[in-house]
DNA sequence: CCCCTTTCGGCACTGGGTGCCATAACCTCG
DNA sequence: CGAGGTTATGGCACCCAGTGCCGAAAGGGG
C-alpha cells in the first residue's frame, strides 16, 4: 500500500519508486491553481507527473487527500507536544503551544501553504474532507483535555471542538488578510475559544 | 431541476410527482441503517423506493444530501430568530435561542434524528458533506455577530465557529447519551465556547 | 381529442476508486 | 555475469456516483 519507502527503512532491493508523495503534490497542487480542482482530473495529475493513473492511488487514496499529504505528521507533532505538557500547566497554554507548534510553516513554505489553505477553504469537495482529517486533530485534543479533567465529559468535547473551530478561524483570517501572521490569529482565537478550566470537585 | 412541486405552487396539470424527498429520504434512511452507507448503491435505494435511478438524482443532487434534507428550512429557522433579536439582547442569548429553536425535534421525530445523527457522526462521507451543509450556519452567525459588532473582524469568525463546534459537541453527546435532552447540551456548550463580547471602543 | 405542462426514466458517458496481475527495475548472493 | 528475491509500476476490467439528452408517461384545459 505505501509506495515510497520510508526514508528509515533499509533498502532490500527492489524496483525504487518513480517519485515522491511530495513531488506529486506539488505537481497536483500547480494543476489545482490553474485549472481548479474540479477541472483537474487524476488522469491530468498523472500525466503531468510523469506516471501511470493506477500509481496515483499508490500515493493518495483519493485525489483530495493530495493536498493534506503532511496532516498526519502536523498530527504527530501535536501529540508529542501535549504529552510533554507539564501537569501544572493551564490547559490552554499546552494547546496553544501544540498548535502553533503543529502548524507552523518554514518561512520558505509560506507561499505554498498560503495556496493550500486556499484552496481548501474555498473548494467544497476539500472542505469536506478537512473535516474529517481534522477530526483526529479533535480527538487528540479531546483526549488530552478529558486526561486532565476526567469525568468532565462535555467540557472535554467542547474544548476538541473548540481547537478545531479555532484553526479554522485562524486560517480563514490568513488567507483574507495574507499579509498577517497565522500564528497570531490562531493564539487569538484559541484564547477566545477554550473555555476556562471546570471547577475542581 | 427540482422535483416534486412546492405546496405552495399551482398545479397547472403535468404528470404529478410519484413520490416525495421526504419519503425517499426515508427510505434511504432505513437502507442506510441496515446494510451501512457504504454497501447501499443508489441503485438499491432508487429500488427499494419504486423509482428510476435517474428520478433519484431529481430528487437530491448527492448520495450524501438525503440525509441534509430538512437542513436548508433549519438554516431559515436560524436566520428568522436571529432577525427577530432586538438590539440590547446579550449576542449569546440570542444565537442560543436561535440555534435550540432551528435544531428542535417533534417528539415523534426523536428517533428518526437520533439515529440520522449516529449516521452523520460515524460515516466519514456524511461527516465530510456535514461541514459543507453546516458552512452555511457558520456564516449566519457570523453575519450576524459581525452585525452586531462592526470592525471584531477575527471575533465574529471565531463566534461563528464556536456555534458550529457546539452545534457538532453537543450531538455526539446526545447519541453517547441518549437519554439525555439534545437542546440541554446544546445550550450548555454554547455558553461554554461563545466568546464574551467585545470590550466597546 | 389535441395541446401544454411536468415528471419519469432509460441510455450513454465522464470520472473517481479498486482488485488483479504481469512486468520492470533494483538488490544480493553465488 | 546470471539467478532469485523484492518492490514499485501500470495496464485492464470493473463498480459506483453523477450528468446531459431525450423520448415517453401522465395529468390538466380548451
Amino acid at each position: 500500500m505505501t509506495a515510497a519507502r520510508g526514508a528509515g527503512e533499509r533498502d532490500l532491493g527492489g524496483r525504487p519508486a518513480v517519485t515522491t508523495a511530495h513531488e506529486l503534490a506539488a505537481v497536483a497542487q500547480r494543476l489545482f491553481l490553474e485549472r481548479g480542482f474540479e477541472r483537474t482530473s487524476i488522469d491530468d495529475i498523472a500525466a503531468a507527473a510523469g506516471i501511470g493513473r493506477r500509481t496515483f492511488f499508490r500515493y493518495f487514496r483519493a485525489k483530495v487527500d493530495v493536498l493534506f499529504a503532511e496532516s498526519a505528521s502536523e498530527l504527530e507533532v501535536l501529540r508529542r507536544e501535549l504529552a510533554s505538557a507539564c501537569e501544572g500547566e493551564d490547559y490552554r497554554t499546552a494547546l496553544v503551544r501544540g498548535v502553533t507548534t503543529a502548524l507552523r510553516v518554514a518561512p520558505g513554505d509560506r507561499e505554498w501553504a498560503l495556496q493550500r489553505a486556499q484552496l481548501i477553504l474555498s473548494v467544497p469537495a476539500l472542505q469536506a474532507q478537512a473535516a474529517v482529517v481534522f477530526a483526529g486533530w479533535r480527538s487528540i485534543a479531546t483526549e488530552y483535555v478529558a486526561g486532565r479533567f476526567p469525568g468532565e465529559d462535555l467540557f472535554a468535547r467542547a474544548a476538541g471542538h473548540a481547537v478545531l473551530a479555532a484553526t479554522l478561524a485562524a486560517h480563514e483570517h490568513w488567507i483574507t488578510h495574507p499579509g498577517s501572521e497565522l500564528e497570531d490569529a490562531l493564539r487569538d482565537v484559541l484564547v477566545l475559544l477554550l473555555p476556562r478550566e471546570p471547577v475542581e470537585r
